[in-house]
DNA sequence: GCGCGGTCCCAAACCGCTTTGAATCCGGGC
DNA sequence: GCCCGGATTCAAAGCGGTTTGGGACCGCGC
């Protein structure tokens, strides 16, 4: 064994030069179909498959795609969306051919990750998650000439740019007008962290719906922190010991509504019945929202296949850089668990 | 603007050779200190960084450890212990300037995926994760030539192999004694899936301390499934009714002792006080037991310092491809929080 | 018979680095 | 003054592809 076969052996035992070898199996015009036909058979034959490497140092390209992951050692970078994301994309990366590169730097360390990404040239283009209100990471990229597409938008940027995005405050309003045409007039919200822009999207929604019914918000009843089912535990407890506790809530996620649910439980109500509760659910695989019936009333949207989505529209950005930005908003489900129901009776005479 | 500076620029401004400068960037003894330090401070100024797709093409080696994820569209893989591992690995390799790529393959596809990864030459080494009995990755990989560490280790492989693994047997083991010192006889496994090493290993940890103690372990107490809120909220129900009902938990996730919260509560019971329940915990980012005082007691282990500590030795093996695979057995600590309490009397009475 | 425009193929340069094999420089020994 | 070996440095040959700039061959019209 010498190694794998490379273009030069191959053009030998065919009697032709490496150009038109490569040229035959990179699908240029200006070689006869015969002699494509036989070159192509030759490589199965002999199992050619091209040195990345040495295509990446002659194109130039580098056939990947990057992913930044910050905020390391502790931070939001570890979320679980993250996985079902990457999962989806990844499929889509294979398929194409292209890697797909992590770099896991320390929080604020990203801006020189995608530095180092385009100056080293080791990725064609990356995917952004996690935007913030006018995320600087939009500047930067669009600056430094690097192709990207963004997992959620960023309010508040004057640029253009390719995004991908589920419509959380359509997803959050429709949520709210289901709880008030239940009856609900205390509802609650424990938001995630309103650092980062679908927060405050979700925000937007419930409180248009609240606003368009002529209901004021309460204070009282909006909180935003870690999506944890700690953190919804906590955060519900504290609202249900309250006179006037809410009768429905609005969680951000999974695990806040698992911790939500603990806290109505904890205090002697029953989910679904005495309190209801509608989540937002991004069908991840290893937190499913029950098997057949949903457990939770939820608006879903996968997040796997927003990742299938994103990397397609990153390829094609790459294949095309300057072509206008693409942009694509996702709606979310509103599914029907067990966790809502009708406002209760005697709350509902003290209207 | 030409682009970043190359080597061959640089070693026109230095009247060098590309050769010395080269040798001198890489610290090789054949050159002057003088020189060396002419060459650093040159490739400082003029912000040189060498190409990282040529030093590729020229050594043949990739720089890079992939990762296979295997199972899509629907499996185990996007398990949340992922996120935090990769978190722990990817800064070492930042450190070390290797690139992690990432690939995403159906079931069944990883075979494939490993030779590709090795016959492209992609990757200097790979992580392996997700171990099962006597797992044929390990022979796979060896045959082909490819450095790996796994995480977890397979029972049942005749091979000598390079392995990280937490002491499962032992945390089990010794979670179970607690758990009988407490006065607990009747005690539940609810185990991850067995077709896993580390939940055999688990089981077995259980079991031994029941049976050193003399006590009978019971089927019906044993289950295996899942990592989910909803499988260890099912197990657990279904075990609460039963007339013989367990008066503690063990539990393989914090998904599942969640569930199994929500199952002790649902039947009227109080964790801690009427029933007891000890998870392992792998200290994910986005799932704390708690913030100050554990929720849970658990058997501890960080899944993030694993991915660190594995990356390492990955590292070491691509550097020393012949020397005798190392092993490296973590211990869980054992932290003792709210969810564990002595037998209840009444209980303790009819032993 | 000859020039012309296609069609198809090839030699050689190039991408930017590493590495081999050899050249150069230099002080010391004789 | 000359040879020798160690210390430095260099030219050139890879690594394995892509791409540029021609060439060879062929049928056609005149």
């Amino acid at each position: 064994m010498t190694g794998p076969m490379n273009l030069k052996e191959l053009s030998l035992k065919l009697n032709l030069s490496p150009t038109t070898v490569s040229r035959a199996l990179n699908g240029y015009p200006e070689v006869k179909a015969a002699t494509r036909e036989r070159v192509a058979a030759a490589a199965k034959r002999f199992n050619y498959s091209p040195n990345p490497r040495a295509i990446r140092l002659a194109t130039g390209r580098a056939r990947a795609v990057g992913l930044v992951i910050s905020g390391a050692p502790q931070n939001v970078i570890t979320n679980p969306i993250f996985t079902d994301f990457i999962a989806g994309a990844g499929e889509t990366y294979s398929r194409e051919d292209f890697d797909m590169l992590l770099s896991v730097v320390a929080a604020e360390g990203d801006e020189a990750a995608y530095r180092e990404l385009k100056s080293k040239g080791k990725v064609d283009g990356v995917i952004v998650q996690g935007m913030r209100l006018d995320d600087p990471r939009i500047g930067l990229l669009i600056q430094i000439g690097m192709p990207f597409v963004t997992h959620g938008r960023a309010t508040g940027t004057r640029h253009d740019y390719c995004w991908l995005d589920v419509n959380n405050r359509r997803a959050f309003l429709r949520a709210t007008e289901f709880l008030l045409d239940l009856g609900h007039r205390r509802i609650a919200l424990v938001n995630g962290p309103e650092a980062f822009d679908f927060a405050i999207r979700r925000r937007a929604g419930f409180t248009d719906a609240l606003t368009a019914r002529g209901i004021s918000t309460d204070p009282a009843l909006m909180t935003s922190g870690e999506m944890t089912e700690l953190s919804g535990f906590t955060a519900a407890s504290k609202m249900l010991e309250a006179d006037n506790a809410p009768t429905a809530f609005l969680a951000s996620s999974m695990l806040s509504g698992m911790g939500i649910r603990r806290a109505i439980e904890g205090s002697g109500r029953v989910m679904g019945r005495d309190v209801s509760v509608i989540i937002f659910d991004d069908d991840l695989s290893y937190l499913r929202n029950g098997t057949d019936v949903p457990i939770f009333t939820a608006t879903r949207s996968s997040v796997r296949e927003a990742g299938k989505l994103a990397a397609e529209m990153l390829l094609h950005r790459i294949a095309n850089p300057d072509s206008p930005p693409e942009h694509r908003l996702l709606e979310a489900e509103l599914i029907i668990g067990q966790s809502t129901g009708p406002v209760p009776a005697p709350l509902r005479a003290t209207l």
